[in-house]
DNA sequence: AAGCGTGGCTAATAGCATTAGCTTGATGGC
DNA sequence: GCCATCAAGCTAATGCTATTAGCCACGCTT
């Protein structure tokens, strides 16, 4: 009969335990069942603290979209242009090897509407935004940075989710075809900085 | 009492309605009571069919990915280079749209050692193979194809996937960011290809 | 026509989320 | 220091899910 002594916080800490231990699957295999077991408790006594196993997951997809911005901005602090965005997509990348069931938790997007979503869709607001500020140094047109943080998003994404998930072949070389990525990502941004404002082609004089 | 005269592949059939009528979550909110629902079947009955709800959706997952590389094939034939790598991108992305929940299920990577996923293994291969070959015309090295193979697969899925999760505000404009992406990997994989073996530099004799 | 395999059924089990309503612990004010 | 209140836990119940076991009858084959 003593109290357990749980909080919001403290669920939302057991549950990314939860997924932690459930590999890139322990999103898709976290259970108010499990959570509560480890908190000692009754399933339903959960419900004082979370409004759901969908709200518990937001949570989760909450922390870890604010743990990748957060390793994100400390990986380029006081680095600009190419090797800020070769940084941006090293600790991109260490993060979802580190916790693949948090990264997981990051593709959930939030309601566009839904007013429980706002703080998940200002976390992704700042995301997006570091990416842009990384990307600014390389003097993109105004009208060409969405494209150029969508294609970064896009490479970066798709290749851990790809390695994630086993879609690649052989584990052997991964770092390789990341490096390849990575170039291409580099010189993609630069050619759309430069196919726009071309300001001090030095090539031919 | 009539019967219903189920077979594997009109469940398979049944389930892919299911998965269709369902968005990008179709896959997820598969299920076992709503495919036999609309058999008008019970329940149970289904597993004289199928093994089990993952079997079903391994069995979706396989269609859906020879879908896509049928379509794929399809789009690039008769065409080399920088033309069939375009033509591999937009028919990639179009079959995505036109089934998101298709899409998803081909997301499921095969288990590498599961004999029952041999022939889903297979139809991974055939799609790589495509990309390959697609690649082929621009003269790849043979230690970079792999690599060139990952960067393009990584960067249409990731762009897809985030489109269809909803991961990119404003949906204008996102086919102007396609072609952006497009043209990097055309570039990318291009100067992979020179990078490695330079053979006839015309640029500068 | 008889037989048999197969495709359907019902019943039962177990796990899950969720809601309702109760009880008791801790904590606030007097 | 005592009492009232609120919150945090509980049990019970509902309804959904997959899955297994065992039964029965349809329809094809002989």
């Amino acid at each position: 009969m003593p109290r357990a002594g749980l909080s919001r916080d403290a669920v939302v800490r057991l549950a990314l335990e939860q997924v932690d231990a459930g590999g890139p699957t322990g999103l898709a295999d976290l259970t108010l069942a499990k959570v509560a077991a480890s908190a000692g408790v009754a399933t339903p006594s959960l419900y004082k603290h979370v409004g759901s196993l969908a709200a518990l997951r937001r949570e989760v997809a909450l922390v870890a979209l604010d743990e990748l911005t957060t390793a994100s901005a400390a990986a380029t602090v006081g680095r600009a242009g190419p090797d800020a965005l070769r940084a941006l997509a090293r600790a991109w990348r260490d993060y979802a090897r580190a916790h693949p069931g948090r990264y997981a938790a990051v593709q959930l997007a939030p309601d566009p509407d839904a007013p429980e979503d706002a703080e998940h869709r200002a976390a992704g607001a700042r995301m997006v935004a570091l990416v842009g500020a990384v990307l600014h140094g390389f003097g993109l047109p105004d009208d060409r940075t969405i494209d150029a943080v969508r294609v970064v998003r896009a490479g970066v994404h798709g290749f851990v989710a790809l390695e994630l998930s086993g879609g690649f072949r052989l584990p052997e070389d991964l770092d390789r075809s990341f490096d390849a990525l990575v170039d291409m990502l580099v010189a993609g941004v630069t050619t759309l900085a430069d196919a726009s404002s071309p300001p001090a082609p030095k090539e031919q004089p």
